[in-house]
DNA sequence: ACGCCAGTGTTGGTATACCACATTCCAATA
DNA sequence: TATTGGAATGTGGTATACCAACACTGGCGT
């Protein structure tokens, strides 16, 4: 008889978790906000124990933190923190483009033909599919590494970038021509089995990336200390 | 008044995950050893509740693991590990060269110079003193990057290499003469501010160390294959 | 008006009890 | 003998109670 497994119970402290989480990343819950053990127990229906286990977990994952004994607060994060997030990020990337060049053929084909079907300049109607193929571009990179520590790592480097994303508001930018041709030019090095000039063009594509994220979120910044309180991101 | 802190009161959770940290990253706890969190309750004398916060601390760190409802165990590692953990090491080290070379002259002197009172071949007495400068070499390379993500990726790495090390007994090992020669070479590049050599020549030394510990490991597996059990350590 | 201080509420941490489920092993039965 | 039923045991997960330590506040004294 074939072995079945039946669907797991969702675990209490799953769901917290996954609901902290996404409510961190997408900015629900603001920098530095206090959260409480007990009315969170209240709020969502479970006792303190699932509550304080997701909390370790999320503490783990760099987006909740012990400030002393006067409870967890969500993270904040900085100028800093965007700049090291990217700088680790092009690290990790240009290790896997060094990956993908030594690839067969075919699969080098498969991961430079990604952005074929795009032309410039790009229509409105097309971001979606081109952010899409963006993030399988990049997850290709790190795949070729076959390293499922680094795989792991560029996984809570995603968490954190998409945050900042949320924060910056950082959907379908302006950027987007430049950008394609950023990774055309990466594509090429690719299929050209080019591994410094593949590296050279992701680099600067990142420091691209980089320079955009950081305007934006000096800008977020600005606004948001024009604002009530600035007192919300800029404690690490 | 100087602003003075008391010394933390000691943590139970704190403390349990302080011993089995230790344990673990010793080996002795072997990997895949199950773990009673009611049975170590009862020999460290706590409860269930800090027990079960070490755990998570340390399924986070990745020196345990959930078995499904049948309990937790110490996690495993194989020849693959050892291989992702010296790549991904690699990987940062060279980020921190490219940045030692942008350094201020003193500061790049210092670093550099980190070997400069040692002369081939090297005397017994002396390795002591080389493992720890060597060390400190590395060290000083991820701490050129000034990112605080990559240091601390770089130090869950060394966790594990460190528990490789214990377990294939990776102390003091006869490569030390071609160590020191590497070592050389990488500061000689690093006066030089020659980028490419030092990256070529920390990516040689590292190959280096990756079969040494490969060598070791394989020898170690290889040990225990033909002892009792070979069902320790091969499964991930 | 200012500062001090005790009381009070909240927090993190821990202990403990309970439950549902998985595994194992033994005995009863076909 | 082989199979099956179930009890015993151990597990992870959760709820709850308790405690010491801290922050905060409001009223007291100076």
């Amino acid at each position: 008889m074939a072995k079945l497994t039946m669907a797991p119970v969702p675990k209490a402290s799953e769901s917290v978790y996954q609901t902290l989480f996404r409510a961190i990343v997408e900015g629900e819950l603001e920098p530095g906000e206090p959260l409480s053990d007990r009315a969170l127990a209240l709020q969502l229906g479970v006792s303190r124990t699932p509550i304080r286990e997701a909390f370790h977990q999320l503490e783990a994952a760099g987006l909740v933190r012990r400030r002393g004994r006067i409870g967890w607060v969500v993270t904040a994060f900085d100028r800093r923190d965007v700049e090291e997030l990217i700088e680790l990020r092009t690290v990790l990337e240009v290790a896997g483009v060094r990956k993908v060049v030594e690839l067969h053929t075919a699969d080098i084909n498969r991961i430079a033909g990604l952005f074929d079907g795009f032309s410039l300049p790009m229509p409105a109607g097309e971001i979606a599919r081109y952010l899409a193929v963006d993030h399988e571009l990049h997850l290709a990179l790190i795949g070729a590494t076959e390293n499922r520590r680094i795989i792991e790592v560029y996984r809570h480097v995603e968490w954190h970038i998409d945050r900042v994303r949320h924060f910056v508001s950082y959907s379908a930018h302006r950027r987007v021509d430049e950008s394609l041709e950023e990774h055309l030019r990466i594509c090429r090095a690719l299929k050209a089995r080019d591994a410094d000039e593949a590296t050279r063009a992701l680099s600067t594509h990142l420091l691209n990336v980089r320079k955009s994220f950081l305007d934006l979120f000096d800008r977020a910044m600005a606004e948001a200390g024009q604002g009530q309180d600035s007192d919300t991101v800029n404690r690490s």
